[in-house]
DNA sequence: CACATTTGGTTTATGATGTAAACAAGTCTA
DNA sequence: TAGACTTGTTTACATCATAAACCAAATGTG
């Protein structure tokens, strides 16, 4: 079967990038994956709300200085998830 | 630049599949693509007619017997755009 | 001090999209 | 000729992606 099924939930231009600059990082600041993806704010938080109820981030909100910080960790199951993403979409890739 | 736009016509798994499909090969019977992408009939109408009108297949209705034979096959803005794909969504898996 | 502006987000409105169910039109076959 | 099969297309609906609008707190600025 080349064509396997690709997790909804990763295939989307910017919940990609995002679990992409994850897997490369122990955590990101929200302002650093916007500068990163170039979405806008809305976008960016509405999308990692999805990955974090799908459990593929978790996300910590805290304060840097005085400013609110949410910061975002790749986990085991978003890993797997991506893992599984890039191998299935291989399968449509190959000529 | 690491995440390139994803023409959203090809970020589609349906539509990914068709036109790698057709990548390999000469033309390609509706009932072909149906079997290998295992879509339903409706479905996989739709999506060839958004890459028709797109211009990245050419579609021929015919006979086949007699039976109506529809037929399609990659055009060159077709392979052009899936190469494009296939280059940006590289930017997105490595790891 | 007052008041605008910036930072760091979230909520919501809406238009686009993906999909299957329903439909259509011809053909075989018993 | 009645029913089932082939080969698609149309449609209706629910989901989704996105940006605009909003919000709250902090910080300039005159």
């Amino acid at each position: 079967m080349p064509f396997a099924p690709l997790d909804p939930l990763l295939h989307n231009q910017l919940r990609l990038a995002v679990v992409s600059l994850l897997v490369n990082v122990e955590s990101a600041d929200f302002t650093w994956l916007l500068e990163k993806t170039g979405a806008t704010r809305g976008n960016l938080s509405v999308q990692l709300s999805k990955l974090k109820d799908a459990g593929y981030i978790k996300v910590k909100k805290t304060f840097k200085g005085s400013y609110p910080n949410t910061s975002c960790s790749l986990t085991a199951k978003g890993l797997k998830a991506f893992e599984g993403y890039v191998e299935a979409i291989k399968g449509y890739l190959e000529q």
